[in-house]
DNA sequence: CCGTGTTCTCTTTTT
DNA sequence: GAGAACACGG
C-alpha cells in the first residue's frame, strides 16, 4: 500500500494567508508551455466558477495541475487555500506530484490533494465531537455492511418476506447519496405498506447499529459532512474560509450527496462566522464571497449511474453557477485518428449529448484488430498470442492493458498468461483485503482502534477457536445489552455469566489482550500491535500448527500484512493505527497500479477510467456483456454501457484490439454468445479482423512455457460493411468468420476429431438448440465438454 | 462446540 | 464453479 497520508492536524493558512494577497500578479511563460490555446485559457481564467469540459485525452490533467501552479504563481492562493477533489489515491498522487515539479516542494504544503472520500473523513475526524461520534470511528466497506444488514435482517425474520442485504443496502446506499436520512424517508413512504414499513424498520436498526459501533459506510463519509456542514454553520464557514479555490475532477462521476458538499464548500460566508480580525476581502455584506470552483469532466464518461452518479450535475452546471465559464478542450493528445474515429463512431449513438468530436493531429495509425474465439479461453489465447507478437516488435508489457467487462472474465486471462508465462496484474483483483484471515486480522485492529465496534468483536471472538459458539455469544450480548456496554466490555465480565471454566478464562483472557492493545493504539506503532496481536492471540501459532497446507499460504498472508503495516510507518513515521485502518479503508483498485513493474494490467472497464496505455485490448465485446445483461432494464443502460466502451476505446494510445468469444462460460455453463450490438457502430472500415485460423482452445497448453511460436494467424484483410441492425447470427461478417457447425448432430458413439484434442468419442450430449453440449472423451487430451454448434470439430462416423 | 459433507444461490460495474 | 448455508454425527 502506498498511501501517504497527510498531515492529521489543522495546518492553518500561514499567517497572513487570509490577506487578499498580490492578486493578478502574472503566470510564468514556462508555466503555459506546449499548450493550445484553449488549454491556456483554461489555465489563466480567473472568475468563479469554471467548467473544463475534457474529452477523452485532451490534457486535462496538465491543465489542472498548470491552473494549480498558476493560482500559486500569481498570488491567488496560497497552497492551503487550495482544495483539489481527485477520483482515486493514485490520481491524488499524481496531481501533488505534478503540482511540486511546477512550483517545488514546500508551495505544495498546506495544499489538499485527495479523493472525496479521504478529505471527509479527514474533515469527519477533526470535528468528530461536534457530531457526536468519537474520533476513533471506523469505516465498514461493502461487506461489513451486508454482513450487519444480514444480521439485522435475520433478527426480524424479514428475508421470510423477500429482504436480502444486498437489496437492502443497495436502496439505503441510494438514499443516502441522495441525501435522504432514515427520519426523512419515513415521513415520505407510505408506513401502511408492509414492505415499505419493513424497509424503514431495517434501514433504522442499521442506522443505530452504525452508530453504537461508532462506525461509517462509504456513503455516510459523504452524507454526513453535508449533514455536519448544515447543521454547524461555523463549522462549514472554517472551511469556506479556507478553501478559496476548490477544483474537481471527473465531476460527471459526482452523486447527489458530493454535488452538495461541493455546494457548501463554495458558500459565500456570512457575516456572523467571520472573524473580526479578518485580512481577507468582504463583500457588500460584509462577508467573505465564494470560494471559486472549477470541475473538469465529460459527460461521454460518465460510467457511475450505479453509484448515484448523477449526469446532470454537469449537464446542468451553467445553471447551477450563474456567470459561469464553459471552455471544451476537444483536441486529443493520446491516441491514433482510427482510435478516435472508432470513439466518434460509438458514442455519436448516444442521442442527448452535446455534440463533441476529439481529433488529433499524429494521423490515423494502425487499423483496430479485431478477433473473435470460440471460447474465452481461444480469446484468451489470442490476447496472449498478440502480446508476444507485439513485443517482438519491441513493446514492453507495461505498455500493454486487458480490458474486461466483469470481474469473472479475468480467470481465463490469468489461465492462459500463467500457462504463455506472460507477467500480469490485476488491479483490484487480488482481493488481498478480502482473505478471510485478513479480514480476521484487520477487524482485531478495528476493535482495538475502536472498542464499540461489535461487529468486528464477532467476526474475531472464535478466532483462532477460543470455544465461544453462538450460545456463548448470545450470552455476551445479553449481558451487554443489559448493561447498555459494548460488547468488548462485556468480555471482562465473562465470570458473572455462569459459563463453563475453560471458556470463561478464554472470553477473560480475549479481553484482557484487546484491553492490553487498546492502551497503546493511540500512538502505537500498527506494525507492532498486529504483531502482538497476532502472538498473544495464538493466531498465527493456529495457522502455523495446522495440518491443512492452505494454513500456511495463510500465514505468509498475515505476514504480508504485518509488512505493510511496517511499510506504512516508513512512509509515514507518526501514522497511527487508526489512519492506516482509514487508508485501507479507502484503498481502490486503481491505486494499486504499478505502471514500471513490468507487467501486462488486466482490469475492468471502470477501473481503467483515467488510465491510457500504448496497447489495450478490449475483451468480450459481446451482448449481454458489453452492454451487460443487467443493464438493459434500466433506463439509460444502454447508454452508459456505450459510454464504457467509449471510455475503453480511448485508453489506447496506438494500438487497440477488440475481441469477442462465440462462447462464454459463465456461472458454470457454457453459453453462446453474440457479437455486441457496439460493434456495428465503429465505421466497418477501421477495424481489421483476424480469422481464428480453425484452431482455438487451449492451443497453448500444447507450446513450451516462455518459448513463443511466431504469430500464426493471418489477416484476411477488412471484411464487408456489417448488415443493417438486426439480430446478428454467428455467420455474421461483422466479427468475421467464425467457426459455425451448424445443425450438426452427435450422438453418443460418435468419432469426431477436434482441431486441438485430435481424436475422441462422444460419451453424451446434453442442452437444446445451440446450447447442445457434447461431452466428449479425447484419445489423448482426456475428457472435454464442447459446445457442438462452434467447437472446430469434425464429425468422423460411429463407432 | 466442531468438523464435514451436501445443497443452494448467485455474478455488473466500486468509493 | 465457488462460497455460503444447512444438516448431521462426533
Amino acid at each position: 500500500m502506498t498511501y501517504v497520508l497527510e498531515p492529521f492536524e489543522q495546518d492553518d493558512p500561514p499567517s497572513g494567508a487570509d490577506v487578499e494577497g498580490a492578486r493578478g500578479a502574472s503566470v510564468d511563460e514556462s508555466l503555459l508551455a506546449g499548450l493550445n490555446p484553449r488549454q491556456r485559457e483554461a489555465v489563466l481564467y480567473r472568475g468563479q466558477s469554471l467548467l473544463i469540459v475534457a474529452g477523452a485525452g485532451s490534457g486535462k490533467t496538465s491543465v489542472l495541475t498548470r491552473r494549480i501552479a498558476g493560482l500559486l504563481q500569481s498570488r491567488d492562493a496560497w497552497p492551503s487555500q487550495i482544495l483539489a477533489i481527485t477520483f482515486t489515491n493514485k490520481a491524488a498522487g499524481e496531481m501533488r506530484e505534478r503540482v511540486r515539479d511546477l512550483v517545488g516542494d514546500e508551495a505544495t504544503e498546506g495544499m489538499w490533494i485527495s479523493t472525496f472520500h479521504s478529505a471527509c473523513v479527514r474533515i469527519l475526524r477533526r470535528q468528530a465531537a461536534a457530531f457526536g461520534m468519537k474520533q476513533s470511528f471506523t469505516i465498514y466497506d461493502t461487506a461489513d455492511q451486508r454482513a450487519l444488514l444480514k444480521r439485522i435482517i435475520k433478527e426480524l425474520d424479514a428475508d421470510t418476506v423477500g429482504f436480502t442485504p444486498g437489496g437492502v443496502s443497495a436502496r439505503i446506499s441510494k438514499l443516502k447519496n441522495e441525501l435522504t436520512d432514515i427520519d426523512a424517508f419515513a415521513r415520505s413512504v407510505n408506513m401502511e405498506d408492509p414492505k415499505e414499513a419493513g424497509f424503514v424498520e431495517i434501514f433504522g436498526r442499521y442506522q443505530a447499529a452504525l452508530r453504537r459501533a461508532n462506525a461509517l459506510d462509504f456513503d455516510d463519509i459523504i452524507a454526513e459532512t453535508v449533514y455536519l456542514f448544515r447543521a454547524f454553520p461555523d463549522v462549514a464557514a472554517l472551511y469556506q474560509r479556507r478553501f478559496r479555490h476548490v477544483l474537481v475532477d471527473e465531476y460527471q462521476d459526482t452523486n447527489h450527496a458530493q454535488y452538495a458538499l461541493i455546494r457548501e464548500l463554495v458558500r459565500p460566508v456570512l457575516r456572523e462566522y467571520v472573524p473580526a480580525d479578518t485580512r481577507m476581502k468582504l463583500d457588500a455584506t460584509r462577508g467573505i464571497p465564494g470560494a471559486s470552483l472549477t470541475v473538469v469532466g465529460d459527460s461521454d464518461q460518465s460510467i457511475y449511474a450505479f453509484r448515484g452518479a448523477d449526469i446532470r450535475n454537469i449537464v446542468e452546471f451553467e445553471r447551477d453557477f450563474p456567470n459561469s465559464k464553459v471552455i471544451l478542450l476537444e483536441q486529443n493528445y493520446r491516441s491514433t485518428q482510427n482510435i478516435l474515429d472508432a470513439a466518434n463512431g460509438v458514442i455519436s449513438n448516444n442521442f442527448d449529448r452535446k455534440a463533441k468530436n476529439l481529433f488529433t493531429t499524429v494521423g490515423a495509425g494502425e487499423k483496430i484488430v479485431g478477433y473473435t474465439g470460440y471460447s474465452g479461453h481461444d480469446e484468451a489465447q489470442f490476447v496472449a498470442d498478440e502480446i508476444e507478437a507485439l513485443r517482438q516488435k519491441g513493446l514492453t508489457y507495461n505498455d500493454v492493458a486487458v480490458f474486461v467487462r466483469t470481474n469473472s472474465q479475468t480467470r481465463p486471462l490469468e489461465e492462459i498468461f500463467i500457462r504463455s508465462a506472460i507477467p500480469y496484474r490485476i488491479p483490484g483483483g487480488t482481493k488481498f483485503y478480502e482473505r478471510a484471515e485478513i479480514k480476521d486480522a484487520m477487524a482485531y485492529l478495528i476493535q482495538v482502534a475502536n472498542p464499540d465496534d461489535d461487529l468486528a468483536l464477532r467476526r474475531i471472538m472464535n478466532v483462532p477457536k477460543r470455544g465461544i459458539g453462538p450460545a456463548t455469544e448470545a450470552a455476551l450480548q445479553a449481558h451487554a445489552d443489559r448493561m447498555g456496554m459494548p460488547l468488548r466490555e462485556a468480555l471482562v465480565d465473562a465470570g458473572q455469566l455462569g459459563l463453563g471454566p475453560k471458556v470463561t478464562a478464554a472470553i477473560v483472557e480475549l479481553g484482557t489482550i484487546l484491553g492490553d492493545a487498546t492502551a497503546v493504539a493511540a500512538t502505537g506503532a500498527p506494525h507492532d500491535i498486529l504483531s502482538d496481536l497476532l502472538m498473544k492471540t495464538g493466531y498465527f501459532a493456529a495457522l502455523k500448527n495446522s495440518g491443512d497446507p492452505q494454513d500456511e499460504a495463510r500465514a505468509e498472508n498475515l505476514e504480508e500484512l504485518v509488512s505493510q503495516t511496517k511499510d506504512f510507518r516508513t512512509i509515514n513515521p507518526e501514522g497511527t493505527l487508526i489512519e492506516f485502518l482509514t487508508g485501507v479503508a479507502l484503498f481502490a483498485a486503481a491505486d494499486e497500479i504499478d505502471d514500471e513493474d513490468g507487467s501486462v494490467s488486466i482490469m475492468t472497464l471502470h477501473t481503467a477510467k483515467g488510465l491510457e496505455y500504448d496497447t489495450v485490448f478490449l475483451t468480450g465485446v459481446e451482448e449481454d456483456l458489453l452492454p451487460h445483461r443487467m443493464s438493459s432494464n434500466e433506463p439509460g443502460g444502454i447508454a452508459e454501457e456505450r459510454r464504457l466502451f467509449y471510455v475503453g476505446i480511448t485508453r489506447a494510445r496506438k494500438r487497440l484490439h477488440l475481441s469477442l468469444s462465440a462462447s462464454r462460460a459463465s456461472f458454470g455453463e457454457v453459453n453462446v454468445a453474440m457479437p455486441s450490438r457496439f460493434l456495428q457502430e465503429i465505421p466497418a472500415e477501421l477495424i481489421e479482423w483476424r480469422q481464428s485460423g480453425g484452431s482455438g482452445g487451449f492451443r497453448g497448453g500444447q507450446r513450451q512455457l516462455g518459448r513463443r511460436a511466431a504469430p500464426m494467424r493471418e489477416s484476411y484483410g477488412a471484411l464487408p460493411p456489417a448488415p443493417p441492425r438486426v439480430k446478428t447470427e454467428w455467420t455474421s461478417a461483422v466479427t468475421g468468420a467464425v467457426r459455425d457447425n451448424g445443425d450438426l448432430t452427435l450422438q453418443v458413439g460418435d468419432r469426431i476429431r477436434h482441431t486441438d484434442f485430435g481424436e475422441g468419442r462422444v460419451n453424451a450430449v446434453t442442452g437444446e438448440g445451440s446450447k447442445r453440449i457434447a461431452e466428449v472423451q479425447f484419445d489423448t487430451a482426456g475428457r472435454k465438454r464442447l459446445l457442438i454448434k462452434i467447437a472446430p470439430i469434425e464429425k468422423l462416423g460411429n463407432s
